[in-house]
DNA sequence: CTGAAAGCGCTTACAG
DNA sequence: CTGAAAGCGCTTACAG
């Protein structure tokens, strides 16, 4: 509420002092000021002082929206993901993050939420402030929105899965190699029934985790019952109900593959120790070690996942135009227990 | 490469169209063109056709950083965190995004990554984008370098710890309250020997815990032995160390205190499950209930932290000139099996 | 070495 | 209803 100046304090409630403000109170030109706050060479040492001294009383702090505006790029990058609550989300974020102060960028970050529309006005939003360029990790079925976007020279990289009705860099895990890494692993500790319990079929990773499930089965003569495979929402009840219609009945599976860490969590709080089959699941889980039996995953690596991401949009911004590649990052089988222990029959 | 336009596509490869290049392909005034885009009245509906039509033709899309430059505001805010990568740290960010998003805001985020000099120039160059607030997770000593952004009007809120060196919002767990209500519920199952394992007592977070557990021992008139705290860095060596101390010789404790999620973690990894004293921890973990014994802690409630300190940065921001204000959001003590063992001597 | 002019892409008054 | 002018706070040419 005092809007006096205390002593010691430069600058005054509410009011941001211009160059041209510097400019006036030095008694200079306004480039004079300019080149004095950017650094420039070629100002006398009291042209200079006088800047100074007039930028310490009114507290001047450069505009650097402002000075974007006429630069013609922002200088910041956007991220969109599914959830930035989720620790997968969260950890691409940093790896993006790093890059991006890396190359001296500020990171808006945006979450879907699971809601198409969200991620569209969010990606647009981000587009209309003019990021240099766009991470996404796309949710929905249909990304041709962001066409005109990149056709104007907004470089867009999908990232996890790779956009529909657009073709521009993807950077995704392994996931067929990953759940076929899985799913031998439990053929190896001589499983032949196997069930595979994942997300919605239309979610690119989930399909091709399928895939690989089915690749391993094939590769190793095994026969495969469509029973075995159920798809779907991964809330608790429907999990719960996969699971336990696997595992029950005169044809149950001796071995699990949750093909996400939402599946596996709920098939693990579903299925007492006790009664739990051989499990692999997909996604790597804080504790997943301290759990009885410690839990095998095959995990992703979100950090490398986002650090290419990262690199390919800068890349791209340093004015790469090659053709849109997609680009794998492996993923790694952690045995831990839980995926080891032979058939109960 | 192909810089020719495709049918059906608009917009040019590269080239941004801006209100004057609609205004000339559609031969209105500039003025026209923007009350057709802002949807203002008072535009004839052929006028608006031709505006509507040369958008479409030129595939043009409004500059918001250039309108909101005029504006005055940025309509974004930024977080600050500690690293965006952990779960607590993406927890708040989710739900000051939702705020902001709600208010038609985006969002920067940053990490200061353990590192104030980084924190402080992410701050700094938030503030240099004008963002219209700030919501910080102060990292080091001394935030007094935000002095001069707050009187300026930007307006800072401080979220999990307060600032140093500057009185501004701030938004925290109920430290203390947690720290006792831990540590009470280990005495009440009989524990008087009780080892408290913290942060680096720098940290207000780990202060305020710390003083709980004192408070709580001395509500039950329970002697502390100072060698019984044990605060410093949560590395897993550090805190294997403290761990190792407290429960062995002649006289070891009872039970533990981990006064955070990392030290209750590397505990967890260093004690096995059949040798671990009675264990309460601070701060959730997931997969803590699958635990054996499933794992007591107290909770804090960051989407609840998060929410509110952007609540209150949107409340500075619509003109709420009230003093500081420090508010707390409660914490939760989830009793699930580690925290009810009785002394095992 | 220094600075007045023009412009980045919009909006805000203000005339017609 | 419509639009020319001025301006947001800077930088980019371009003269002195």
């Amino acid at each position: 509420m005092t809007a006096d100046r205390r002593p010691g304090m430069s600058g005054r409630n509410g009011i941001r002092p211009t160059m041209k403000d510097v400019a006036a109170a030095a008694g200079v030109g306004l480039k004079t000021v300019s080149r004095v706050v950017n650094g420039e060479s070629g100002v006398t040492p009291e042209m200079a002082a006088r800047v100074q001294a007039a930028i310490g009383v009114l507290g001047f702090r450069r505009n650097d929206s402002a000075r974007l505006l006429r630069t013609g790029r922002t200088a910041s990058v956007a991220l969109l993901l599914e959830d930035i609550g989720d620790p997968f989300s969260s950890a691409l974020s940093r790896a993006v993050e790093d890059v991006a102060v890396a190359e001296g960028c500020l990171l808006f970050t945006g979450s879907s939420a699971e809601d198409p529309a969200r991620g569209r006005e969010l990606a647009l939003a981000f587009c209309a402030r003019r990021v240099d360029g766009l991470i996404v990790v796309p949710a929905g079925d249909d990304h041709q929105y962001l066409l005109p976007e990149v056709e104007s020279g907004t470089p867009v990289v999908f990232l996890d899965r790779p956009g529909t009705g657009i073709d521009a860099d993807a950077v995704l895990s392994d996931n067929a190699g990953g759940a076929r890494a899985g799913t031998a692993h439990l053929i190896a500790h001589g499983h032949r029934r196997i069930g595979f319990v994942g997300d919605l079929p239309t979610i690119h990773t989930a399909a091709e985790r399928a895939r690989g499930y089915r690749e391993a089965m094939a590769a190793a003569g095994l026969p495969v019952a469509e029973r075995w495979i159920d798809c779907g929402p991964t809330d608790r009840t429907r999990v719960a109900a996969a699971v336990h219609r696997l595992t029950t009945g005169p044809d149950a599976v001796t071995a699990l593959f949750t093909a996400n860490n939402r599946v596996t969590l709920a098939a693990l709080h579903h299925l007492p120790a006790a009664a739990r089959p051989a499990l692999v699941g997909f996604d790597d889980l804080e504790l997943a070690d301290l759990l009885t039996p410690a839990l095998t995953v095959v995990a992703q690596d979100p950090v490398a996942l986002g650090a290419l991401a990262a690199r390919r949009l800068f890349d791209r911004l340093a004015g790469d135009t090659t053709p849109p590649m997609h680009l794998e990052i492996p993923t790694l089988l952690i045995p831990r227990g839980s995926g080891e222990t032979p058939p109960a029959n």
